[in-house]
DNA sequence: ATATCTGTATTATATTATATAATACGGTTG
DNA sequence: CAACCGTATTATATAATATAATACAGATAT
């Protein structure tokens, strides 16, 4: 379900975040929908409890999830806060990067050919990357 | 000369890494400059010896600097491959950050006013962020 | 009620990356 | 020759990350 890369230089712990996070944010995991156990995922995945919890913790202190003792964790339903907060960081992404292209050179119709050669991609087939 | 974060929880050598190399690219540091030599950089900084000969050892690797035992080191004049490299490095970012911002559902004229607002914010006057 | 699941918390330990410290060697220069 | 350069090595300290081993309390089904 989650596909990890235990020799990145990034934290187990920060990709388990990062797919989650993603995951509720493009619907893949649903409002109230429940989660697997702290226990569960971590022999699912032969990684420590205690690193699951750590990423539950984090989740849940950032309202993407909800966790209730004896019952389980579960998406969070305010999904829209967290869509805005996603997109309005993406903006601010978007912007420096954009303001380091024009910096370097770039030229706005370089940019824009890069935006709608995106979007082909995105229409052609729906691919991720492995960072 | 280089303001760094000792804080941050990246590293000052990559800090360092990052800085110079925005430095010549930009062409502050201009070909064959002579940089600070390790220990100097080390005492004006108050950072062990070592740490900056890791920074300069891997700009070397890159081509960013070389360096000469005894003379000291110096920035590199092969600026047009390391600046391409740079943009292509930057339009593969690009590329990625359009293809979240399609997937989160932005528009293409929403992310061309982006780029647009990023070009205004250019001219006005040029600042820098402290990442 | 009891076994078994859930989240949560604590303590100890191992590992790794980062940074410092203390030296040392050889080339360059004045 | 003294005072700089880059470079290399070894040891140590520190912090972040991850594992391991427990423990406690709430929920739930048999």
């Amino acid at each position: 379900m989650f596909d990890l890369d235990l020799r990145s230089r990034k934290p187990i712990y920060e990709q388990l975040i990062e797919k989650m996070k993603e995951m509720i944010i493009h619907g893949v995991l649903k409002p109230n929908e429940q989660l697997p156990s702290v226990r569960l995922l971590a022999k699912q995945l032969t990684i420590n409890p205690n690193t699951i919890q750590k990423a539950y913790r984090e989740l849940e202190r950032e309202g993407y999830i909800y966790s209730i003792p004896g019952k389980g964790s579960f998406v969070d339903n305010k999904k829209e806060a967290v869509y805005s907060e996603k997109v309005k960081q993406l903006e601010e992404n978007m912007l420096k990067l954009c303001q380091e292209a024009f910096y370097i050179g770039l030229k706005k119709e370089q940019i824009f050919s890069i935006v709608e050669r995106a979007e082909r991609a995105i229409r052609g087939g729906e691919e991720h990357d492995s960072n």
